[in-house]
Order: C-alpha cells, then sequence, then structure tokens
DNA sequence: GAGTGGTCTAGACCACGCT
DNA sequence: GCGTGGTCTAGACCACTCC
C-alpha cells in the first residue's frame, strides 16, 4: 500500500458541499471522508498544498479547516512530516468520590503508567500557599510536579505543595506521594476538589503534547488529615481527550452543596 | 474619556517583545496590557488595521493573535463593531457529590436562573437510549433540552432523555424536572456522573455565545430510583469559563474505584 | 457612508523530516 | 534535496454596526 491518500481522495478535483465560507465547507468535507471510514487513524490526508490545488482554494483556507480539525483532536500535524488522522485514544477513567492516588489507581486497572519529574524540592511558599496550607511564619514549602504517561502518552501535569513540616525531603518521595506520606503517617482521609474546564496554556501543551489552547481539565485538590490539617494543595492540568472522571451522587438535602464540612 | 483606546496604546508605533513567531510576540503584548491594566474589561482595542500598522506586521497577524485571545476568552469581537477584552465572569459552584436539580441549587444560593426550552417532545428512541434507559420494545423516549442561563450569560445546555413510561407528558415539565418527577413520585436518588473537557461544537456555541471550539465540560449523567432503574439520562454541555464543580473525596478502599454498585 | 471584523487569494520564505 | 507544515505579506471584497 504506497499511497493510501492517493486511493482514498482520488488524484480529480475535489467536490466541497456548497454552504457557509469555504474553510468551513472544506472542514466538513474532512469530517465526512473520517466520518464514513474513507480515511482511518493513522491515515494521511494530502498536502495541504494538493488540497488546495485540488479544491481550488488558497493554501490559507485549508490551513484554516485543518487547523481547526487539529484543536478539536481529529487531525494531527507533523511538521516536516505531513497531516494525519489522529489515531484513537482510549480514555481513561477516574473516581471522583474515592480519594486514591494516581498510581494505586492505575496499578489496580492494570495499565503501564509511569511519572517524569519536572520539579522537585523546597521553596519559599507563594502567598496562596502559605494560607491554604497554614504554613508558619519561615516556614517552606515542598514542590512536587509531575508529567504523567501511559506508555508514550501524556494524560496530565500535577503540581502538588506540602509544608516542609510535613514532607521535608521532597526528593524521597518515589513513585506515589500518597504512599510516602502514609510511611509517615500523614496520609490524606478526605480533599475537595474544584474541576473545570480550561484551555491548555503553551507550555503545558508541550508537555503534554498537544496543540496549545486545547481542552483539558484543570483540577485543584485540597487533602485533609483525620485532625482536620490540610497537608496538600494540588493543581494539575488533564489533557481533555483522555480523562473522564466519574462521579457518584447522592441525594442531597439542601444543607450543604458544596461538599464542605 | 472619549477615545480610552487612543490613550492607552498610545498613537505610535507598537514595540513587541521580541521573540518566537510575530503573531505569538504580539499576543504576549495584548495579554501583557490586559495584564498591568492598561486596557480593562469592556475596553476596546484598536482596530485590527491600525495595530498592524502600528505593529508593524500584516492584518492576517494582528488576527491571528487575536482570535487565539477570542477562543481563549480573554478579548471577545463582535462583527462591524470591534475587539473588546472580555467582561469578567463570575463562576458558579456546582456539587459533585450531592444530587440536586439545577433549578433548585441556584436558588439555594439566590442566583437568577432562568431555562430556555430548545425541544421537549416524545420521539422514537435512539439504540443508546434504549439500552441506557431499558425500554420496552415501541416505547417512546420523552426529550428534554434546555439552555441554563444567569441572566443573559448562558451557562449550558442540557439533554435529557427519560422513558416515555415515566414521562409522559414532557410539555408538563416546569422550571425544574426533579420537581416534577417528585410529584410523580420518580424522583431519582443517586446518579453516576462522567465529566470531561471537550470543545464546543459550533451548534452549541452558538447557543452558549462561545466562540466555537472553546474549551467546555461535558457531562453524562445517569440517574437511578431506589428501586436501581434507570430513570434519566442526560447530556450536558457547560461553559468552561462561568463553572466550577466541587468534589468531595474520602479514603477509599481498593474494591471499589468507580462508584459503581 | 465610514469603519469594523470575516473571508479569501497568490506568493514568498523558513524550519523540519526523511531518504 | 525535496516535500512537508509554519509563518508572513499586501491587497481585495463582503457583511455587519453605528452614525
Amino acid at each position: 500500500m504506497a499511497e493510501r491518500t492517493g486511493d482514498i481522495f482520488g488524484d480529480g478535483p475535489v467536490a466541497l458541499p456548497r454552504g457557509g465560507p469555504l474553510y468551513l465547507q472544506l472542514k466538513r468535507w474532512i469530517e465526512a471522508a473520517i466520518e464514513r471510514g474513507a480515511i482511518r487513524p493513522g491515515d494521511a490526508l494530502p498536502s495541504e498544498r494538493d488540497l488546495a490545488q485540488r479544491a481550488d482554494v488558497s493554501r490559507v483556507t485549508v490551513r484554516k479547516a485543518m487547523q481547526q480539525l487539529v484543536r478539536e483532536g481529529v487531525l494531527v500535524q507533523r511538521h516536516g512530516s505531513g497531516t494525519f488522522v489522529a489515531p484513537e485514544t482510549r480514555r481513561v477513567e477516574q473516581s471522583l468520590s474515592q480519594l486514591t492516588s494516581f498510581t494505586e489507581d492505575m496499578a489496580r486497572r492494570g495499565m503501564a503508567v509511569r511519572a517524569e519529574w519536572l520539579d522537585r524540592g523546597l521553596y519559599p511558599p507563594s502567598p496562596e500557599e502559605t494560607v491554604i496550607l497554614g504554613l508558619g511564619s519561615g516556614e517552606r514549602v515542598a514542590r512536587i510536579a509531575r508529567l504523567r504517561l501511559t506508555g508514550d502518552t501524556p494524560l496530565a501535569i500535577e503540581r502538588a505543595s506540602l509544608a516542609a513540616g510535613i514532607l521535608a525531603d521532597p526528593e524521597a518521595v518515589g513513585d506515589s506521594l500518597y504512599s510516602h506520606l502514609e510511611r509517615s503517617g500523614a496520609r490524606p482521609v478526605r480533599a475537595l476538589q474544584r474541576i473545570r474546564a480550561a484551555h491548555i496554556a503553551e507550555a503545558d501543551a508541550l508537555l503534554l503534547q498537544v496543540p496549545a489552547g486545547s481542552a483539558g481539565l484543570h483540577i485543584e485538590r485540597i487533602s485533609y488529615l483525620a485532625t482536620g490539617r490540610v497537608i496538600e494543595f494540588t493543581r494539575s492540568i488533564y489533557r481533555g481527550d483522555t480523562y473522564d472522571f466519574v462521579a457518584e451522587l447522592r441525594l442531597g438535602d439542601a444543607s450543604n452543596g458544596t461538599g464542605q464540612p
């Protein structure tokens, strides 16, 4: 199969579905081709110049259509190589009612996950960290930043902050922060999470291997010891295309809508 | 204050921060101006042609920078009128552990929310609805689609499906689906939600008044009666810039990571 | 009608990958 | 070296808003 591309689109002119701006016509045309299986995940599209000529539009217009599909995760572009239909990604599920660590969670599913360290160290705290963690004056903060991956696919960036009094030696943390905390008797028993959709900023997008501005989940988590003390404050960015969070809801009374104690 | 714009940017040339592609330099320059308060929410930016001339770049390049900021929700463009710094939006919080109805939830917060009907009626079910709702052969499905708003700001699109046997007359549903169900003794007591980040498609983006492709939350909810029967299957799209979901987590045992019974 | 954003073009050069 | 995507230009016309 030398040139799948040639077979699929033919070599002749491209007939666009009429209606609306050209770049949207072209976008719909590409979506339709994928929809009906004419091109499949992993397949290459014709080059931008080729498509432009055959659809009788300018290359700028072709790019505008493709860029939208790239941002939506439908296509993948590789500089110097070509444009491809994005491979299907399996979604990962995570519970929103059980407090589990990422590592333990994935191990339970038999998924090969790993983490790369982005940062580990003791720092002077930001005002926000001082307030949330209830730091004493002069107390430093331990920061741990990790890139979570399954195989070669990045899943999420996790940036955790803990009081230096609780995690004196960030370098000693192994694969799982929670099991490290458990060994020192400081494993959290509950946590509050805030979840929102967000656009992934350029720097994070690079780490997560998605186009800048892609949809992702921004999660803030504050964890508590049984004593009620805050021990961990974590901000994470999850790729939008690989994560499903699952929550179980129960009939609530009006007294407490926020989950706050 | 005739022309805030003129004062803020001056009339002279624009000095871009060096480094990287021009459109990113320009994007950073605009972000910086907003950051330091030189232009504030609601203020107009110079026109694209004006900025292009003063920054000595082409209009296409100006547009590329602005488009990114529009997608991120930083700027708002109004055809024929101009480009403005987006007004700040207050975020709405919603619990992920208490099963409450949208209407009741907001009323408790004293927020003026309302809904517009997008669709109400009985339909032949899709295969998915038949399976999830456990429909009998020939049984139809009641569909309710609403646009949720606070004041004039759209918040979310909700599309619910119920067995016709449970909701025989969709037209009779008032402001709150749950209180309607309660009256017929069919209020759900628990639900499973799946949450993911997603790009908002063009049609939905129009309803939600955000640019197509913006980040949003896609939520699927399946609600159960005390008997265990599924009574509601809802898909919702929430704007990413106006919603925070809050979940409380408790230390989980390994037996049950999904919240599934 | 003047000014704004929205679309589109033809052509150029650069940076990257592959062979 | 050749083909690919990435950036950028100058100029054009359309559609919309506001005066």
